[in-house]
DNA sequence: AGCTTCATGTAATCCGTTACATGATTCC
DNA sequence: GGAATCATGTAACGGATTACATGAAGCT
């Protein structure tokens, strides 16, 4: 369901073909909401026949492609939305699931599972402190695209609230290293 | 998927009838694995046509209860889910998302929602704290039984991943909150 | 000549959500 | 007599995952 909303974020600040939105969107809001190509095309449609946006078909050749811009009532949606209560998925972690029943394999597993979900949030911290610093400094493309669409009032708005986002983002992932890197230790003290 | 890997994992300590199981599943696993009735019933069938599980069926006047228990193959089947390596779904997070627009709507809206997400999570810590509590006291009615079909060697474990595990979203749901509060300051400071 | 990028999807399947349904028994 | 608990589910739907598919244009 938030997927729509993701799309209609980034349609805010520029009109799109299909395949430049899902570009955008793998390299801006993904980090937050990510959705695969297959399920952005037809989102696409769908919003399109529901009125929220508008495309223009263009012919190039054989091939066409679809300019996307957001509708008023695309723009009356997502701001109905962004005002809307959410509301919060139960709780259902496998790395925390598996954690829990450690006992039921021997050190070396629980250490390497460990050590992966140690990995991938680095990784992912990585992503989300780039994606921090470049909204900070204006030279991510989108924002930076999005700040000449609207008028300077609005600046510090837009990017601060972007910015606290990623931060929390990366104070998250600190937070996983940290578990992960309790976890080894104990691995290490309670032994196989 | 997980699911049934949370069932397996309580069916290790004792035989229970479906209903007993949900009950069991949603006063322990269920706070790091939610899954509604609507979901165990039917898995449980699915599980005993695999042979993961035995059912025995007991009639008492007109009603019928089905006692579960976990097979040698379900045993193996547990065990080698935890061997195996996690994959890590990509990140789906509807409360960041909508933070990153807070631009769109005024400050009333985007406090409210940060109001909502710090109770939220101020509800799961205390959810997640009594576990661990009951946990490393042995008040746990799953845990204290679990100690007594296991034998004492292997207590220090079984007691020291669980707390492991609900030490680890005592602090998730710990950062949420000044995450939250991060964010109340700077909706405070912006304005509306 | 071959690789990358442009430009789109379809199909099958699975997992989970929501809403609804039923009726007996036990405890107060 | 009424509420809570026992004891199960079914049906419909929707969102996400995975795998697969196609083919041209432009750059090296």
């Amino acid at each position: 369901m938030s997927l729509r909303y993701a799309l209609l974020a980034l349609l805010t600040a520029r009109s799109m073909t299909g395949y430049d939105l899902a570009k955008s969107f793998h390299s801006s809001v993904g980090h937050v909401w990510h959705a695969p190509d297959s399920q952005i095309y037809p989102e696409l449609r769908r919003m399109e026949g529901e009125g929220l946006l508008e495309g223009t078909s263009t012919q190039r050749g054989t091939r066409s492609k679809t300019e996307y811009s957001i509708t008023p009532e695309g723009i009356a949606a997502f701001r109905s939305w962004m005002a809307e209560p959410l509301s919060y998925a139960p709780e259902r972690d496998p790395a925390h699931l598996r954690a829990a029943y450690f006992e039921w394999t021997d050190a070396e597993h629980a250490a390497e599972q460990l050590r992966a979900h140690r990995a991938h949030y680095v990784a992912m911290r990585e992503q989300w402190q780039a994606q921090l610093e470049s909204i900070l400094d204006h030279s991510h493309p989108i924002v930076s695209h999005r700040l000449t669409v609207f008028p300077p009032s609005e600046w510090e708005r837009i990017v601060a609230f972007k910015a606290f986002t990623y931060e929390g983002l990366v104070a998250r992932a600190d937070h996983e290293i940290r578990w992960a890197d309790k976890g080894l230790r104990l691995v290490a003290r309670l032994g196989g």
